[in-house]
DNA sequence: ACCCAGGGTCATA
DNA sequence: TATGACCATGGG
């Protein structure tokens, strides 16, 4: 089956997804490092804390002390961990310069420094680089691999780095956009792994049902038809 | 009382 | 390199 297929079906059944809930890059970045195993409507009351006490901005966070920021967290889980990771995270990003200078830097060049601050892996790094800098990168989380090797599109235990270049190599394929900076080929190809990804976690949240559904919807999670 | 959630790091073999 | 432990809250 064509991975284009899979999407067309997704979209057909699910609709748009409007991702990334949040409020502009900064806060979509917050929100990447705190869904991190977590719900996201324990995200939500993390962030509110947030908010509430004028804490959602990279110098607060960067200054604020551990044991406060934590208290903030607790409603996201693991806060002890995410009150650091953050804080982590917005030194780097401080150092840098802010997301005006960061968003000058190539794409390649840009995940692998995300890479490196502590607490950021793979997928939050692809989180951040798609729906906070716009920039062509497919996010692979559980739900996708999954979902991918339910369809026997792929083998269940290939590597978060094979998975992704699966998934942007047959999209790019499939679609004939070209991925090259400023054209329109680049602009859609974030439309589609921004959207694609939002449908592929909607779709493990589901429920199927009996009509309307789509055809891939016996690979929700609590589909009987599957476990 | 379970199980799981839009992961990542660290210690161990 | 490959597992396992650990982090922790909230909803089903």
């Amino acid at each position: 089956m064509r991975v284009l297929t899979v999407y067309r079906r997704l979209y057909a059944c699910h609709g748009p997804q409007h991702w990334w809930p949040g409020d502009g890059p900064f806060e979509i970045m917050v929100g990447a490092v705190l869904t991190q195993n977590t719900a996201w409507s324990n995200v939500e009351r993390a962030i509110a804390n947030l908010k509430a006490a004028a804490c959602l901005e990279p110098e607060a966070i960067a200054t604020c002390d551990l044991r406060h920021l934590g208290a903030l967290l607790r409603p996201a889980g693991y806060f002890n961990v995410k009150a650091r990771r953050l804080q982590h995270f917005c030194r780097w990003y401080l150092e840098q310069g802010g997301y005006e200078r960061l968003r000058r830097w190539p794409t390649a060049r840009l995940r692998f420094a995300l890479l490196g601050v502590h607490g950021i892996g793979p997928e939050t790094a692809d989180d951040i680089l798609l729906y906070a800098f716009g920039r062509p990168v497919f996010v692979v989380d559980a739900y996708t691999r999954r979902l991918a090797a339910r369809l026997g599109l792929v083998a269940g235990d290939l590597s978060y780095e094979a998975l992704r270049a699966y998934f942007e190599q047959a999209l790019r394929r499939e679609t004939g956009y070209e991925d090259r900076p400023g054209t329109a080929g680049r602009r859609r190809l974030v439309r589609l792994y921004n959207e694609y990804h939002a449908l592929i976690v909607a779709h493990s949240k589901s429920v199927c049902r009996p009509r309307p559904r789509c055809s891939v919807c016996c690979l929700a999670r609590h589909c009987p038809a599957v476990s």
